[in-house]
DNA sequence: ATAATATAGGATATAATTGTCTTTTATTTG
DNA sequence: CAAATAAAAGACAATTATATCCTATATTAT
């Protein structure tokens, strides 16, 4: 409703291998799809555009698979994965669709909009895949169903 | 990219309706989808939903079209508009596409969504036409570009 | 009543998103 | 080096959202 399902399935998809590279362990997208309930050959496709941009780690061949490096997690937020996948425009398009929708030219709804979409920007900028791989690890937080 | 095209032109017509009403003046749906810059047949099916779910009011043959009643102005929330269109999805979908993603069994998201959310669903429920409406009949806001 | 006008409705077209399948490339192990 | 494994890449298919077109229906004014 918010995200595309690619960027969806895309978020999950990093906070499970970022679940597994807490433990060492190398994932192939055939396990990632099966533990986060996603189509397997769509989350291929969505976990090489994570690769591409830097987000995550690839590694071919036998022994190969996803993971992420230690540091990453913490430096990784939600937002560049959103922004890899459905570019910016949860930012900076108008919530009423207009082309341009600015202080100086405002849509009826631009400020209240802009209050909402600053909490989302927010949230979104401070939230680590380390922070929500912590809460699934815990068993308090889930990834499918 | 918060709400599908439908539900952005089917706000927008709702706000030019009033804002016409406000002068006693009934809109067909060609000068609406001129006004609001919005692709016709596709504004006069939104219109239609609109009409439907008593949001609007429509009159058939010449001197008919849109109007909305003086009291309906302050009574219709955009709430009722996006529900009416995009569903409820907004309000209680899972921000990762979980199925079934609640406090007992919440995604590694879902209280960080549920603050967002909570503002929008009281922005949304708080704000009227009428409200909006009369931002741009001062010139303050704008409708199309 | 008839002609004109405006919304309502149905069928269809186009585009974007989501999803699948097959082949290729890189890497590791025996 | 050969075989096996896993990601990368490209072509294709299905679904949903967006958009158009044509006809039907209701209403008003002459």
């Amino acid at each position: 409703m918010m995200f595309s399902k690619a960027c969806e399935y895309g978020i999950r998809a990093a906070v499970y291998v970022t679940l597994q590279s807490l433990e060492e362990r190398r994932v192939s997208f055939n396990e990632i799809a099966k533990e986060i309930d996603s189509p397997i050959a769509f989350t291929a496709k969505i976990l090489q555009q994570l690769t591409r941009n830097n987000i995550i780690h690839s590694v071919k061949g036998p022994t190969g698979g996803f993971e992420i490096e230690r540091e990453d997690m913490d430096m990784v937020k939600l937002s560049m994965i959103v922004k890899a996948i459905d570019g910016d425009k949860i930012y900076t398009g108008c919530g009423l669709g207009l082309k341009e929708c600015n202080a100086q030219k405002p849509c009826p709804l631009h400020d209240k909009f802009l209050d909402i979409r600053t909490d989302l920007r927010n949230m979104l900028e401070s939230t680590s895949l380390f922070e929500l791989a912590t809460g699934l690890e815990v068993g308090l937080t889930y990834l499918k169903r």
